[in-house]
DNA sequence: GTAAAATCTGACATCAGTGTCAGATTCAAG
DNA sequence: CTTGAATCTGACACTGATGTCAGATTTTAC
């Protein structure tokens, strides 16, 4: 599919995918004229992207993970290395307090928005 | 207390500090001279501005719901507009959003390392 | 073959929180 | 007082993902 298709059917625009590629997190394949190509697959690949971006993770880092991930039918094309594990593991502390910050922030704007629409509706 | 020992104490740095003032989020007292005189309150308080920022909340949304938040020990100083009341219910849906995105990359990043390890010890 | 739609590259802008530096002022201790 | 540490304000830089625009090229539909 082309880069159209593949925006719209993940929700991303054609600018960051571009990007996702200069970043070595995403390939193509190449039509003779030089337009992006892209299998049935890169649609999952494009959402997982964005769920370790969300995490906070930054795109060199997640290009050098995402070889080393199982994919759903196989074993994983490269292994960590250790630095690289040390790496994950620090990014997997760094998500734990990041869970930690987001239930407590959850709770307040929760327990605010609870106040309010209690006072709205005595 | 001064903005030293109030940095020292939460771990954020004096340019933060002034810059959460800046934007409303937080006051302080100011000796004769113009230095920052914080209340032992302050630290709790700047803790949970770091919280709410590392949820995705902008400085000045989160001055605007600060004071709508139950002290401890009392009421609210003000009561949150249906405005903010909306954007609140937004940020919360964001947060759940993101705590979902934040489960799946724990899992990957669990399952790249556990599959390294194993392939470290065999 | 032609026109319209899609894509290409490359460059520059944006945002928001933080780092850093300079020069001036204040505070605390002797 | 004096001196050194702490603080003040204001300015500028940075980061990293994304938006946007321009001009050229390719693809697709007729």
């Amino acid at each position: 599919m082309r880069i159209g298709e593949l925006g719209r059917r993940t929700g991303v625009s054609e600018r960051s995918l571009r990007y996702y590629e200069q970043q070595g997190m995403l390939v193509s394949d190449r039509t003779p004229g030089g337009h992006r190509d892209y299998p049935e697959r890169a649609v999952d690949r494009v959402i997982l992207i964005q769920e370790l971006l969300a995490a906070g993770l930054h795109s060199k880092k997640i290009a050098r993970i995402l070889p080393c991930m199982r994919d759903p039918d196989g074993a994983p094309n490269e292994r960590a290395t250790p630095a690289l594990l040390r790496e994950l593991t620090a990014e997997r502390d760094r998500i734990d307090q990041l869970m930690a910050d987001l239930a407590t922030s959850r709770a307040v704007l929760d327990d605010v928005i609870s106040t309010a629409a209690q006072e709205l509706r005595p």
